[in-house]
DNA sequence: CATCAACCTGATCA
DNA sequence: ATGATCAGGTTGA
C-alpha cells in the first residue's frame, strides 16, 4: 500500500525521536503498537505494510501542514530556514502515551545507541512476539516478570521503569486523561512521575501528546543555544527561549535543530 | 528558586 | 590493557 505524503523517512524514524525504527536494506523496519511494520521511501511518498492506512497516518500525523509550519519557523530564523531546506519531510511523530513515557524514563543520561539497547531489552524480554521482533510490553507484562528487570541492564533507571508501570496498572497514573491538558498542565503532571524531569516531559508533551510548542532541552539542544543563539542558563530559561524563538512550532524547529548536530557530531 | 554531587552501564579515548 | 570520561537527566540535599 502506497501513502502520498510530504515525508522523508531517514531523519524522521532515525533522528531519535521513535526508539524501535531501523533500517535494513533501503526499508525501515519497526513495530507500532501490535503490528510490525516495513515502510519504503518512494518518490512523492512511502509504501507500507503490516497495518492499516488510518494509523500510519495517525503516526506521522498527517495532519500537520508541513510547508506552512516550516515557513512559520523559518521565518523566525535564518539558521532554522536554512535546515528546513536542507532537511525538508522531516516529521513529528504521535507516538502512544504509555510506551513514549516509558521510553524516555529510560533514556536519562544515556546515549542513543544504549538507550534502544535498553528499549529491544525491555521488548524482548516482556514483550509479545510478532514474528521476529517484540511489541513494546504493557504495564502488566511488565509486573509479571519485573524480577528479572535487572537482566535488561537499566541501572538506576529500572525502578522508575517498573515504578510507573506499576502505578499506571493501578490507576494511579492515568495517561489517557493527559489528553486533555494544555501544554503547561501536561508537562506539570508528567513530572509528578519519578524518573521525569523538565526534559522527559517536554519530550512526551510533544511527541505522545502532540504539544508542538514544547522545545526540550537535551545536551545537544542546550550546546546549540549557546553556540548559535547565545542563550545561556538553565533548563528553563533555555527551553523558554525556545519556546519564545519558535512559537507554536517550536518542537519542529527543536527536531531540525538537534538533526543538525546528528549530522555535525 | 539555584546549585551540585551521585547515580547504572557501556562505549570511547588516552 | 586499564582507568577516566561522557552520554537525549533526575533526584535529593
Amino acid at each position: 500500500m502506497e501513502i502520498e505524503m510530504d515525508v522523508s523517512l531517514d531523519p524522521t524514524l532515525g533522528c531519535g525521536q521513535a526508539h524501535r525504527w531501523k533500517k535494513v536494506d533501503g526499508a525501515w523496519k519497526g513495530v507500532i503498537g501490535q503490528d510490525r511494520i516495513e515502510l519504503v521511501q518512494t518518490g512523492n511518498g512511502f509504501l507500507f505494510k503490516g497495518t492499516t492506512r488510518e494509523k500510519i497516518l495517525d503516526y506521522f500525523r498527517h495532519g500537520d501542514d508541513l510547508s506552512s509550519i516550516m515557513d512559520e519557523i523559518s521565518s523566525k530564523d535564518a539558521h532554522v530556514a536554512k535546515l528546513a531546506t536542507s532537511c525538508p519531510g522531516m516529521r513529528i511523530l504521535r507516538q502512544d502515551p504509555w510506551e513514549c513515557t516509558a521510553t524516555y524514563i529510560l533514556a536519562t543520561n544515556a546515549n542513543v545507541k544504549r538507550i534502544s539497547k535498553m528499549v529491544e531489552s525491555v521488548c524482548d524480554r516482556y514483550g509479545t512476539d510478532l514474528g521476529g521482533v517484540c511489541s513494546f510490553p504493557t504495564p502488566k507484562q511488565i509486573l509479571n516478570g519485573c524480577e528479572t528487570i535487572e537482566e535488561c541492564r537499566l541501572g538506576y533507571r529500572a525502578d522508575r521503569f517498573v515504578e510507573f508501570a506499576q502505578k499506571t496498572e493501578d490507576g494511579e497514573y492515568d495517561l489517557e486523561s493527559l489528553r486533555e491538558l494544555d501544554y503547561q498542565d501536561c508537562i506539570t503532571e508528567l513530572q509528578r512521575v519519578s524518573g521525569i524531569g523538565p526534559k522527559v516531559a517536554d519530550c512526551v508533551a510533544l511527541f505522545a501528546y502532540g504539544h508542538l510548542e514544547s522545545f526540550p532541552v537535551d545536551a545537544r539542544i542546550s550546546r546549540v543555544m549557546r553556540d548559535i543563539y547565545g542563550v545561556d542558563g538553565n533548563y528553563k530559561r533555555t527551553a523558554e527561549a525556545g519556546r519564545a524563538m519558535f512559537g507554536r512550532y517550536a518542537g519542529y524547529a527543536q527536531e531540525l535543530l538537534y538533526h543538525s548536530m546528528d549530522i555535525l557530531y
